[in-house]
DNA sequence: TTGCTCCTCACGTCACGTGAGGTGGC
DNA sequence: TTGCTCCTCACGTCACGTGAGGTGGC
C-alpha cells in the first residue's frame, strides 16, 4: 500500500488475498467469489494451498463492476460489457471484431446514461422525501381546528 | 381520470383496481400485491368478486413507497417508516406515541439523507462511466507503438 | 356471450448471506 | 503451535417474476 510504484521489476507483480481485495472494492468475500463463480473476474492464479491471488489489474475489474452495480445493471450485462472491453483492448482480436465491441461499449454507453437519468429522477424523489420527513417528524403540533 | 375534483359528494371516494394503480405508480401487479402480503399497503376494500379496490389515499402511500425504494430501504425499513407516520397521523394516538413516532421519522430522515450521499457519489461514478464507454467506443485506434 | 381484468396458489430466479467443517501461511 | 485468513459445499433469504387454472364486470 507504500513503497512507491514497481514497474522495472515486473515479474510478482503485487498479488493480493481476497480479503484485502473485498476491502478496497467494498464488497463482501462471499460476493468477489460470486462473481467470480458468474464469470464476471477470476483472480490471476491460486498459491500453493488454494488462496485466490489478485492483481492490480484484476481489482480495478472490480471497480468498474462497483461503478455498473448501482446503475442497476445486471450481472449478464456487466459481463457483456466487460467482454466487450476486454475484446476491444486484446491485441489479439481482429479488427472486425474490435468494430463490432466498440459499437457494443456505445451501446452501453448510451444505456449508462439512461439509468444516471432515471438515477437523478430518483434522487430527486429521495431528497424530497427526506425534507418531507423531517418536516413532518419535528413538527409542533398546532392542529386545533375542528 | 378526468371530470374535474369532486370533493362534496364524497361517500363512494373513487375507487381504482390494480391495473389501473399499478401503471400509475409504475410497478407490476405482482408487486402491489406482494407489497400487501408483506403488510405495507392493503387496498381499502375488495369488490363483490373479490378485486382490489383503492383509494388516491392508498396510491399515494404506494408513491411514497416508490420514493424509498431506491434509497435501497427494505421493506421492513419502509414498513417501521409508514408505521411511524401514520401514528403520527392518527388522531386516536397517545401524545407519547406522536413523540415516538416523531423521533422515528427523524431518525428515518437521517437515514434517508445519507442514503442520497450515496446514491450522489453513486452517480458521479456513473457517469464518469458512460462518459468513458463513450470514450473507449469511439476512439480512433491509433495505437501504433511498440 | 365474448374479452379483458382480476383472483389465488405455487414454483422459479437473481444476487447474494450465512453457517458448517476443514485447511493454509506468516 | 497458535490465530487469522482462506477454502468449498450447500441451504437460506429477499423481492419479486412467471405461469397455471379459474372467475368477475362492463
Amino acid at each position: 500500500m507504500s513503497t512507491a510504484a514497481s514497474q522495472g521489476t515486473a515479474s510478482k507483480v503485487d498479488l493480493h488475498q481476497i480479503g484485502e481485495v473485498a476491502q478496497r472494492v467494498g464488497l463482501s468475500l462471499r460476493t468477489v467469489r460470486y462473481y467470480e463463480e458468474v464469470g464476471l473476474i477470476s483472480p490471476e492464479r491460486r498459491s500453493e494451498g488454494g488462496f485466490r491471488l489478485y492483481t492490480e489489474e484484476n481489482i480495478s475489474r472490480l471497480l468498474t463492476i462497483m461503478q455498473m452495480k448501482p446503475l442497476g445493471f445486471s450481472v449478464e450485462e456487466m459481463r457483456e460489457l466487460l467482454d466487450a472491453r476486454d475484446a476491444l483492448r486484446s491485441p489479439r482480436s481482429q479488427a472486425s471484431e474490435r468494430q463490432r465491441a466498440a459499437e457494443r461499449l456505445l451501446e452501453f454507453a448510451q444505456f449508462a446514461e439512461k439509468r444516471c437519468r432515471k438515477m437523478r429522477k430518483h434522487l430527486a424523489a429521495g431528497e424530497k422525501l427526506a425534507e418531507q420527513l423531517s418536516r413532518e417528524g419535528s413538527e409542533q403540533r398546532v392542529e386545533e381546528r375542528s
